[in-house]
This record gives C-alpha cells, sequence and structure tokens, in this order.
RNA sequence: GCGGGCGUGGCGGAAUGGCAGACGCUGCGGACUUAAACUCCGUUGGGGCAACCCGUGCGGGUUCGACUCCCGCCGCCCGCACCA
C-alpha cells in the first residue's frame, strides 16, 4: 500500500520524465514471477555457478544493511548469468535460534509462528529488493524435513565416533540460559550473541570431534580464495604449534607431561609450574605448602577467565611453591614445582617447563620469586648472558651454550637434534599441539533441533534409529528460561519407549547449536525436497563447491570453520567428493547507522528499505548502496546521495525513451562513430572488471560517466546512426545487473524480446576501444605545464617533438641545458631542464 | 605485545609508479517557471588579479616523475593475546 502513496507527490515529475518506479518495479515482478526466469535447473548446457549468500536470520524485516548485503551479491549473480553461466541464486532462513523464543516469552506469540510471519515478511523485501532468488530451493532450518537431516547428521557422527557426549568444565550464559561453544565467547569471557559476561560450569555435554580434521582445516585454507584475514583468523584459532612432549620424573614416582614448542631450552628449565587445577597438585603438594596451595587455587578459580589472562603491564605474575620437585630429564637438576595461574589447564598439558631466560613470562615469573635463570641462547655479537644480570628473556636465534652436547650449535640446528636426542632417550618425543577445541553442541533452550538420543535405564544411552526421524520438537512446550532445556517438562515429548528394549525411557532434552543447521544447508539448495538423504548426490555434484560465497566477517570463525568441518565429514561419510565447500569468499563491510553505531533493532538504529523504495525506487537504492563505497568497507548509512542515483536513471530512461526510430540511418565511419565505439568499448571493459574485483562503487561511476557522455551526444547528428542505437543498448545490458527493473522497461522500450535478463553480456573489443587522437600531459621537471594532441600510436619521438613546440613548454626550458628527456608513448613526455 | 588494514576536498569516495581529487552528494551561479519543485547548463581542494604557488597524516629516501615503492614516526580501526 505505501508503495502507492508516493506517486502522489511526484505526479508532475512522472509526467515529465516518464520513468515511474512504482509502476514499472511491481509489473516486471510480476512478469518475472509469472515466466520464471529465476529458476535455476540442475542440468544446462552452460556451466553451473552457485552464488550464494550467507542465508538470513529472520528476525523480522530487512534493513538496509541487509541490502547491502544481499543485492550486491543478486548483481554479481545476474551479471554472471548474462556472462554464460547457468546461475544458482538461492535463499533460506536460519530459522532456529533464540531470538524467536524470547519473543514468545516477551511478546507471548509461539516461535514458530513469529517465524514464519518474518519469513513471509522478509520473502517480500526481497522480492521487492529485485533479487533474482529460486524461491523454489527455499531452506527453512525448523522445518522438519530440514532438521531432519540434522539428526541424520548427528547419528551418522555418533556411529564414526564424531559425536561423543562428555562432562567438562564449560561456559554458561546466564542470560540466554544455556551453555555456548568456545567460538561462542569472545574477548575471553563475554556471549558473542547477547553480550552478558559468561563463566564456567561443569556439565556433561555434547561434543563433535573437529579437532579430528584441525590439520586438514588448516592445510585447507591456503588453497582457498579467501580475504587474507579470514584464514589468518582461522589460522590462529586452529592455533598449531609444533614442539615436543617432554616426560618430567617426579619424587613420588609419578611423571609429569609438559608441551613445548623449544625443547632445545631443556637444559634452561630451572622450574616447573602446573596450573592450578592440574589433577596431579593434590598429590604432589606436601603438607607444609598445603594450605597456601588450596587458597591460591580456590582464588584461581573465582576469577574469570579474563581476569586470569590479562597482560596488563600493571599485573604481576602469581603462584605458589607446591614443595614437590622434578627432575630435569637433561641434566638430573632437581627443580621446584610451582603452581600460577598463568598456565592454563585447557591448553597443552596444563603444566609448563619454565625457561626464565627464553620465555618472557617465565622470566618474569623467576624475577618475581627469586628463582635461578640460566642461559641456553647466546646471541652473537653480543655480551655474554648472565642469568642473574639479565633484564629481559631471549628468544631469538643464537649459539647454544649451557647444554651439554648441544654447546656451540646454531639454536635452530639444535632444535630437531635436540627432539631426536630426547626420543632416543625416551624422555620426549616431537609433537603438535593445537589450540581448537572439540566443538559443543549442546543447548538447553527450547527453539532448535532436538538431539536423536533416548536414555534407558536397562540400555543406557541409545540412538534414535534412522527409520524413526525426524525426533519432531513439540510445538506446544512450555518455552521459559530456566536453565533447563524446556522440553524437559514436557511430559510426552521426554517420556518415550526405548528403540532396544521397548522398555520406559527418556528423551534427550537439549537441542543443537544452530551453527549445525548453518553447517551444510547450501548443499539442501541442490535439491531442497530430496526425502531420502540431507541432499541427493548428483544434483549437489552440480552446484559444488560453491563458486562465491558472500557474507559478514563475523562468521570468519564461527560458521566458516564448522560449514568447511562438516563438508569434510559429509566427505567421508561417502556422500559428495568435496574438499572445500567455498571456494571464493568475499565478505561485505557492516553498514553503520549514521551516528556510527551498529544498526541494532533493540536501539530503533534500523533504517528500514521500504519507505526508501516508496520514494526512489529498489533500482535507485540498489544503485545507491553499491555506491556508497567499496563494498567489503561498509560503512556508515545516509541517504544523501540517492538522489544522484535517481538522476542517473532517469537520465539513461530520457536516453532510452527519446531513441525511437532516429537511429535507422547508416553507418558513415566517422571520427564521431569511431569515438562513440571507443567508449562503448572501454565502458564495457570498465563495469566487467569492475564486477571481477568487487568494485561496485567504481562500476556505477564508469555507468554514470558513459550516461553522461551519451547524454551530451544526443544533441548532435550521430542519433542517426546504428551506431547510437547500439551504443544506448549496450548501456541497457550493462545496467541490467544492477537495475534490473527500469533496465527491463528500457528493453521492452527498445522493441527488444523479453527478457533483458536472459541477453548476452556486451563483449569488450581492445580493437574498437582506440581513440583515434588522444590527450597527453606534457611536463617540465615533473609538472604539468601543457598538453598536446597526438595521434594514438604516435612514438615517443613524435610526442616529443610536438611537446617542444608548444609556446609554454618552450618558455619554460628557454635558457635551460635539457638534461633528461621522458617520452612514454600514450601517457605523457617530461622534459627535464636545469 | 604480536598480526592485518586504513589515513586523500565540506561529505561518500576515485586513481597498472605517469594530469591527485574520477563519479556522486552538498554549495554557488544561470536557464526553464507566475512561483516553486523537477529537469537542464556552468562552477565547486586552498591561495593569488594573473603568471603561478601550495596541497594525499608527519619526517626522510628511491625515481625524470611517488597517494602509490622503501625506511622511521603519529593517529584510528580490526583480529589474536600469559597458547607454553
Amino acid at each position: 500500500m505505501r508503495l502507492r502513496e508516493y506517486a502522489v507527490t511526484d505526479i508532475t515529475d512522472q509526467i515529465q520524465t516518464g520513468y515511474d518506479p512504482a509502476v514499472i518495479e511491481p509489473k516486471w515482478r510480476a512478469r518475472w514471477q509469472e515466466s520464471a526466469i529465476y529458476k535455476a535447473a540442475n542440468h544446462s548446457d552452460k556451466p553451473n555457478w552457485m552464488s550464494l549468500t550467507m542465508y538470513p536470520y529472520p528476525s523480522g524485516v530487512l534493513h538496509v544493511g541487509h541490502w547491502f548485503a544481499f543485492s550486491i551479491p543478486d548483481v554479481f549473480a545476474r551479471a554472471q548469468r548474462m556472462r554464460g553461466y547457468n546461475v544458482m541464486y538461492p535463499m533460506g532462513f536460519d530459522s532456529f535460534g533464540l531470538p524467536a523464543e524470547n519473543a514468545a516469552i516477551k511478546h507471548n506469540i509461539h516461535p514458530a509462528k513469529w517465524t514464519y510471519e518474518n519469513i513471509d515478511e522478509m520473502s517480500r523485501q526481497f522480492d521487492l529488493m529485485g533479487a533474482m532468488i529460486d524461491w523454489d530451493r527455499k531452506v527453512v532450518t525448523c522445518d522438519p524435513e530440514y532438521y531432519k537431516w540434522n539428526q541424520w547428521f548427528f547419528l551418522k557422527m555418533l556411529e564414526k565416533g564424531l559425536a561423543y557426549r562428555a562432562g567438562g568444565s564449560v561456559w554458561w550464559c546466564p542470560n540466554d540460559q544455556t551453555v555456548l561453544a568456545n567460538e561462542q565467547v569472545i574477548d575471553g569471557n563475554i556471549c558473542e550473541r547477547c553480550g552478558a559476561e559468561v563463566y564456567k560450569r561443569d556439565l556433561e555435554q555434547w561434543y563433535l570431534r573437529i579437532t579430528d580434521y584441525a590439520e586438514e582445516l588448516l592445510e585447507g585454507l591456503d588453497g582457498l580464495d579467501w580475504p587474507e584475514r579470514v584464514k589468518t583468523m582461522q589460522r590462529n584459532w586452529i592455533g598449531r604449534s609444533e614442539g615436543a612432549r617432554l616426560s618430567f620424573a617426579l619424587e613420588n614416582g609419578e611423571s609429569l607431561e609438559v608441551f613445548t614448542t623449544r625443547p632445545d631450552t631443556v637444559f634452561g628449565a630451572t622450574f616447573m609450574v602446573i596450573a592450578p587445577e592440574h589433577p596431579l597438585v593434590a598429590r604432589i603438594t606436601t603438607d607444609e605448602q598445603r594450605a597456601e596451595v588450596d587458597a591460591y587455587a580456590q582464588k584461581a578459580r573465582t576469577k574469570t577467565e579474563i581476569e586470569r589472562q590479562s597482560t596488563d603491564a600493571s599485573r604481576q605474575k602469581s603462584g605458589v611453591f607446591t614443595g614437590a620437585y622434578a627432575i630435569n630429564p637433561v641434566n638430573d637438576a632437581r627443580i621446584p614445582i610451582w603452581i600460577a595461574d598463568y598456565v592454563l589447564m585447557t591448553y597443552g598439558t596444563g603444566a609448563i617447563m619454565a625457561v626464565p631466560s627464553g620465555d618472557t613470562r617465565d622470566f618474569e615469573f623467576a624475577r618475581q620469586f627469586d628463582l635461578p635463570i640460566i642461559p641456553t641462547v647466546q646471541p652473537e655479537d653480543q655480551p655474554l648472558l648472565d642469568g642473574a644480570t639479565m633484564t629481559e628473556a631471549y628468544h631469538g636465534d643464537g649459539i647454544v651454550v649451557n647444554s651439554g652436547p648441544f654447546d656451540g650449535l646454531r639454536q635452530s640446528e639444535a632444535l630437531p637434534k635436540m627432539i631426536e636426542w630426547l626420543g632416543e632417550q625416551g624422555r620426549g618425543t616431537a609433537e603438535i599441539s593445537w589450540r581448537l577445541r572439540d566443538w559443543l553442541i549442546s543447548r538447553q533452550r527450547y527453539w532448535g533441533t532436538p538431539i536423536p538420543i533416548v536414555y534407558c535405564d536397562t540400555c543406557g544411552m541409545v540412538p534414535v534409529p534412522e527409520d524413526q526421524l525426524p525426533v519432531v520438537l513439540p510445538l506446544d512446550a512450555e518455552f521459559k528460561p530456566t536453565g533447563q532445556s524446556p522440553l524437559i517438562t514436557h511430559e510426552s515429548f521426554v517420556n518415550t519407549t526405548c528403540p532396544q528394549c521397548g522398555g520406559s525411557a527418556r528423551r534427550e532434552t537439549d537441542t543443537m547449536d544452530t551453527f549445525m543447521d548453518s553447517s551444510w544447508y547450501w548443499f539442501r539448495y541442490a535439491s531442497p525436497n530430496y526425502e531420502d538423504g540431507p541432499f541427493d548426490r548428483e544434483a549437489a555434484e552440480q552446484w559444488n563447491p560453491v563458486a562465491l560465497y558472500c557474507g559478514g566477517i563475523e562468521h570468519a570463525i564461527l560458521h566458516l570453520l564448522y560449514a568447511r568441518f562438516f563438508t569434510k565429514v559429509v566427505r567421508d561419510l561417502g556422500m559428495i567428493d568435496v574438499e572445500e565447500p567455498f571456494s571464493r569468499l568475499r565478505n561485505q563491510g557492516m553498514i553503520l547507522s549514521e551516528d556510527g553505531r551498529k544498526m541494532s533493532k533493540s536501539r530503533g538504529r534500523q533504517i528500514g528499505p521500504d519507505e526508501l523504495v516508496a520514494a526512489y525506487g529498489a533500482d535507485a537504492l540498489r544503485l545507491h548502496l553499491m555506491f556508497l563505497g567499496p563494498w567489503e568497507q561498509g560503512g556508515p548509512w545516509n541517504d544523501r546521495g540517492i538522489t544522484g542515483m535517481e538522476r542517473f536513471i532517469r537520465r539513461a530512461y530520457t536516453v532510452v525513451s527519446e531513441l525511437g526510430t532516429s537511429a535507422s540511418g547508416t553507418v558513415t565511419g566517422s571520427d564521431a562513430e569511431r569515438s562513440l565505439i571507443a567508449l562503448q568499448h572501454r565502458t564495457i571493459k570498465r563495469a566487467t572488471d569492475q564486477i571481477d574485483t568487487f568494485g561496485f562503487n567504481t562500476m556505477v561511476s564508469a555507468l554514470i560517466e558513459y550516461v553522461n557522455e551519451v547524454m551530451k551526444l544526443k544533441e548532435t547528428d550521430i542519433i542517426t546512426s546504428p551506431v547510437w542505437r547500439e551504443a544506448v543498448e549496450t548501456l541497457v545490458l550493462l545496467m541490467a545487473p544492477s537495475t534490473p527493473y527500469v533496465a527491463e522497461e528500457m528493453w521492452e522500450i527498445l522493441g527488444k524480446p523479453f527478457s533483458v535478463h536472459q541477453q548476452n553480456w556486451p563483449v569488450y573489443d581492445p580493437a574498437l576501444a582506440v581513440e583515434a587522437s588522444i590527450e597527453i600531459p606534457v611536463q617540465v621537471n615533473g609538472k604539468v605545464r601543457d598538453r598536446i594532441v597526438v595521434a594514438s600510436g604516435a612514438s615517443a619521438d613524435e610526442q616529443l617533438t610536438a611537446a617542444k613546440a608548444l609556446e609554454k613548454i618552450a618558455a619554460q626550458i628557454k635558457g635551460k641545458q635539457i638534461v633528461k628527456e621522458v617520452s612514454v608513448p600514450g601517457r605523457l613526455v617530461n622534459i627535464v631542464v636545469k
């Protein structure tokens, strides 16, 4: 209804220009739907190209940030289609998740109702945008037909030992009332979703063994055309460290295992540090030290992770001696064992050998508690290091000292030899340590996929058989946040029979992390209604790996790492032969509100596209979003420039409308014609190149410049030439991906058959792009003093001669000595004088 | 602390080592109009009447020529961060 309102105020305007988005946009939207031109067949004589964009959460309405994220990939998809690909631009909704549940609690509306209503509204807005979405492939993850396959994947992973249940210390969000995966905790202790402070709890939960694929997930990054930033973030997260595991004998007969990346410095290990939570602590602490150790361990437990890991300069190392000693395996030195909170139980073995001469943290600790320091690497060309006087640790290369048989070697040579030697002695082995932890997928919430497990009093934990899937999420549950899954109180869901013995049993009531849903959804697009599995292999092979994936940087680790993991699991299940899901990744920047802050719904800072579409049309809004700046950069929203885009469209529309039958003359081969052809081909090249490099802002510039030039020519004789017609047709074709509605309208005005979106992209011909003559600058001492017009293809000498003949140049060089003459054909002339 | 990115008019931004500020917005002047809006034309980095001079965060360097490359700073943003 809103769409109509604008016509009243701008009615005179339309009479003048004829361009009326309020009329043409609904017209073509209906036509596209009727003719189903955006349906992507799985098979075609053209190469397939899936242009995937991270599907949205159905939060309610699309704001301009969504348009930014979705309309620009649409431009790309449309261009790819015109360039000869069979393009699929699918869309779906990531529709399980907390906001639905929160809305339910707050507004007393069922999550399902809320979710499906939002999906309807957002689908409408996608259509408003003019996106070439093939809705027949829509994926909605809260549909039982979809989440059934989440459960199926879970069971397959269980069979393969990739899913397991285990107890442990896990992150708990008191606001969302659920546990979280490590990846969902940011800045040490903040919930990625809601921003609340999270803390650790000991709970038994379901995990997926993503660590089995750590090596492959790391190596696979090298071959991907992804932003370097994202790859770096994943590498950091996976955190591979090469080193060795060493075993230190204890005086009670046990041994203490440590992981170190610097086994070459083991001769400099003067004490050990173990995490306060380390299980050995209780057994090795001496009676005299016990009170102090217990007090420290207790204090460490209550500290938040962020406090413990803070590296503030003000913060000093703390720790307590256990009273126990370990034996350094290489020199039998008796060294004290301390506990300190700078050693984390969650990394390595939870214990370290401390080498204060080579590690900054150990150095600080040694100085703090007056522990000995023995240098093991002597930097070359520097005074001899002395443990008593060193002011900081040295971790560079140098000559090995104080290390028995290794003295005199270079540190870099000693490292592998030392590992080998330790191995021979049975005191250590080369080892690789990872920062990556297994993926915790249990959530104590309602609006998610039920985990298909049954607990039977006699059989224990029993997976729900495949043929009984899906385990349907009951719609009549009480979904209030209690810290337990709301399903617990749903008697008819919980109480079931054991699939093995038929006796009474209880269902698992936790649901899955919604990142499960998004870890394979794009496979589903290939065969969205397939019933014999998550996807039809043959169909999926037509579209995978995904040629282009667009989405926000915020998923650099979370979703993108999980999706890569799932792909490798799917491959190992023999379901499809794909190594990596997304060959090419591009991240859009974030559109902020006008005051530069995040466009959050709760703070009312969302800018809705409907009003803008009503006022300017979807085409103008699409152009405006393209033109804001580099797509990968984003920035604060403003609508100031949108009128410029509207003007551009009107000009194009005017040129097309006035073409008529004027261009029915013959080609004369005039300079004007040649010049227009050259302009046309240069513009084709610019537009084409800029699509490939995601330079959509400069692509729009190229189109605007083209229209502006063409507008000028409209007043000349050239409009009788067929060259003119071709130039105008090219304009419409080049505009088609960016402004799909008006391009379609203009194509019709030109008398061309439906649809402009099924035409071929104009082909650039370098030979035709050359102008007869060009203007180049003439510099004296690097400063532009004048310009000359030369025939294109003029030689360096010809340019120079012409330049010197210029009055201004002659004046500049008069009475001076020419030191050097630079003449670059087609670029410039520079005369250096003194 | 480590890693990455960025710094250009009033604003968004553009520039394979070759005319800095394309393109758009805004502003200013004009045409059209009874008037306004729309549209169209011109103009719009600073200084100067002009010739010219100064200008891409700061300081050096390489080069005939540097926003671009190199070295050293300053500032902002992002990621990682006691990971052994």
